[in-house]
DNA sequence: TACCCCTGTTCAGTTATTCTGAACAATCCT
DNA sequence: AGGATTGTTCAGAATAACTGAACAGGGGTA
């Protein structure tokens, strides 16, 4: 592993929403280092374009990161494939729809849907990272995932609780895992936010590898009223794209077998 | 500058549109480095989220590159003022809205705006790079840099011709350049694509610096029957954008006649 | 207006890293 | 089943990064 590259990483980790600009001494500080070895990360991650320093000599994240987003979002295939029914399943149902993705052990917003304003859809909220335990879709992501790696990431991350239903327990969310893998599609009630409750199931691609999940949020009091259809809609929707990814269910089946000799 | 972070650099240019997936051996012949070295690279990227390495080792762009795109989209101040402006815009005319910055001597899309279908809209085409001698938003923002500067980046990007109306001459694009800041706004009549006319106009900032260029782009049959009213309108918007930057145009002016003493 | 303090930037010697090329392991294709 | 890819590892040789003090440029204040 290169130091240098895992520096230059922490110090791009230091760019957020709140913190949209640093300067070389406030990076120096944040990161214990001294001003020049600051001062020449930030130069070399502004000449790739990764940073741009504009005025007061303060640096910003540069326009090689919309660039690189962008290239994420157009050469991702599920994302593609995805685009269609989920706009389908906004439109019928006026509900907000996300599709998520596992990374490094956290949940990453790959798309997410507005029912009512389809304008500012697409962008908002997008690439937001969320730890999964309080979330339908990081409970279908993590429920087809080698349960120590799960714990070890649980153990690492914590488990904090944001409702009086959130799972805090390591060995409660293990069955719930369990239940989830097993019935195909898992529920968010009111673990994450109160009033709100999710489901979401997964998609699969030609090589019957979990990719991504679909989930679509709903206040509590309407979700009661129609848990069932809401649920076999998002079922729904992740056949018809899990199928246009070339994934064939026969398949799936024959394989299990295969890998239980 | 550091050495290994500009060649990380090197490594994350070779991503694009057409090429999102690259493995160690083919970066190593693409770079010419020893294939340890790509590797390195490679995995150092990977480890600090900028790259992942899926199925078969080979590389793709992170989910942390999205993160990052979408911080920059969420705190780029102007970004935020235009959607209003843009939105009205594309409402009324019904035509494609471009919002462009200036990086690194070529034009960056910020923000895209489609007047038909609302919600492809915004992902379509955001952070495309290209080359600024062609594009309405090009000529407004190259205008507000200085000549020599402009002239470097222009011999050293060169100048290709993409219709009979490409401006070529590099003493050409300084008389064009000179009256678009003259006249406050810019025209492109068939320069880059066939057909295809836009007009742009400066966006200020608070400290009276062009930050960026906002353009609306018209089929030329359409274009050359309102020339006057399309122009009137982006005009219009850009004040109103400036203005909510904080922009003050007698600042400007005095500012203006101080800086010539 | 002049001062002071805090910026970002540069530089050269010391230190620690990266770079390399060959050997290994795993996978795909024939 | 074989051959030729691929990605990965390792230890010595080469080179880069790290440091801390000195420099320069602004912003604010007295």
């Amino acid at each position: 592993m290169l130091n240098t590259v895992l520096k230059a990483g922490q110090v791009l980790d230091l760019f957020d929403k709140q913190n949209p600009e640093w300067g070389v001494s406030e990076v120096a500080t944040e990161l214990d280092i001294p001003k020049s070895s600051a001062h020449s990360l930030l130069a070399s991650l502004a000449q790739i374009g990764l940073l741009r320093h504009g005025e007061g000599g303060r640096y910003r994240l540069g326009w090689k990161m919309l660039n690189f987003g962008q290239i994420v979002i157009d050469t991702t295939e599920f994302r593609v494939e995805s685009r269609a029914v989920m706009e389908q399943l906004a439109a019928q149902y006026r509900e907000t729809i996300h599709l998520a993705v596992l990374d490094d052990g956290v949940v990453v917003y790959a798309d997410k849907l507005q029912g009512q304003q389809a304008v500012q859809v697409a962008v908002t909220g997008l690439g937001v990272r969320l730890s999964p335990h309080c979330s339908a879709v990081g409970k279908v992501l993590l429920s087809h995932q080698p349960w120590p790696w799960v714990r070890e990431i649980m153990e690492k991350q914590g488990m904090p609780k944001f409702t009086d239903n959130t799972i805090t327990d390591v060995d409660r969310f293990q069955e719930e895992l369990l239940q989830v893998r097993e019935q195909g599609f898992a529920y968010d009630l009111e673990e994450a936010v109160p009033d709100l409750c999710c489901v979401a199931a997964p998609i699969y691609d030609y090589d019957s590898e979990v990719v991504a999940s679909l989930s679509m949020s709903i206040p509590a009091y309407r979700f009661e009223r129609a848990k069932k259809e809401y649920r076999g809609a998002v079922i729904r929707a992740c056949q018809k794209i899990s199928r246009n990814l070339g994934y064939m269910e026969f398949i799936s089946s024959y394989r299990k077998k295969a890998a239980n000799k």
